[in-house]
DNA sequence: ATGCATCCGTTGACACATCAAGGAGCAGAC
DNA sequence: GTCTGCTCCTTGATGTGTCAACGGATGCAT
């Protein structure tokens, strides 16, 4: 086998080198993979304890609860979401009952998305649980360092917009 | 979880927060969420633009590369990954002929995986690529801010553990 | 050696993510 | 009017992520 050749050297930023146990931590992207897996793992499992919804699901819910959108799109902005699976969830959520679809009068493209009462119901249960998971993850962070690593997301967010390698 | 109205922080780099301002942004699981779902987008156009590799595959091939793993079990410890997608990805690259899999003579449980001399190849022409990328992410962010970002990642992930809501 | 817990890898099932094509409605230009 | 281009939403295709069940292999205790 001649592959003697290819031996690579070590490298701060080779990929290779984050699987080494001691680098492993100071990889961002490696990092954020991980704990946003554990983070849906989490939503997941408290919401599958207390509910049938799924993360999307709830997700759509709370977003519609919070009355700053009002159709698919607005709530695709809003959320980041792709516009396709919202599209899927919201049939199922209306067809158990959670939202309600109305066409608009205005402009029949679209259509009006509102919480039904059961769907409201739901959401005044779930909420209280969601926010004491939110208060737990954030707690040990103060307001300051919280700000801090909003915007430091940001600015990865914006490196992540460039594709021309 | 989605009703905090106070003190919204503009984001210059999106148009979308500019329009409808929103405080979904300044909720750490959905600003995770977002901003992890574009650097994967990235990630596999810049995998895309070079090569035919899908992002998975890529981390297997870059992991095999780096030595610190050579069966599937100890490549889904390192990296965290599901074993049955590892394992169904596995099988593509075999079949490939990017990695090579014998089995282990001294277990006849497990494979011992290798890259072959195409895979090497693969790797060394992407990986310097990936590294630049890397880089320009990082790059946003000094040493220390690094270190604060994920030593605040950190703490998310233990709190992520938790499940008793 | 026999039972048994455990590990390795495969597979199935299902939810989620991403991209693209397309129908229907609307609005402006002509 | 009607042509054109845009928007809203649906649907399909494909890839990814997660969980669970399974069979074969191993090692250990009895």
């Amino acid at each position: 086998m001649l592959t003697m050749k290819n031996n690579h050297m070590p490298d701060e930023n080779n990929i290779a080198d984050m699987v080494r146990p001691t680098e492993v931590k100071h990889f961002v992207t490696y990092t954020m993979a991980r704990v946003q897996a554990k983070l849906n793992a989490q939503g997941a499992a408290i919401l599958k304890r207390h509910s049938k919804l799924s993360l999307v699901q709830w997700r759509v819910i709370a977003l519609l609860a919070s009355g700053n959108c009002d159709s698919l799109t607005t709530l695709c902005r809003l959320s980041g979401m792709d516009k396709g699976q919202v599209s899927r969830k919201l049939t199922q959520l209306v067809s158990d009952g959670l939202v309600r679809s109305r066409l608009d009068e205005e402009d029949h493209r679209s259509q009006k998305l509102s919480l039904t009462d059961e769907g409201l119901v739901l959401y005044d249960r779930i909420l209280p649980i969601m926010r004491s998971r939110q208060a737990h993850i954030t707690g040990e962070i103060s307001q300051d360092e919280l700000a801090i690593l909003l915007e430091m997301l940001g600015r990865i967010e914006t490196a992540a917009d460039r594709r021309d390698f």
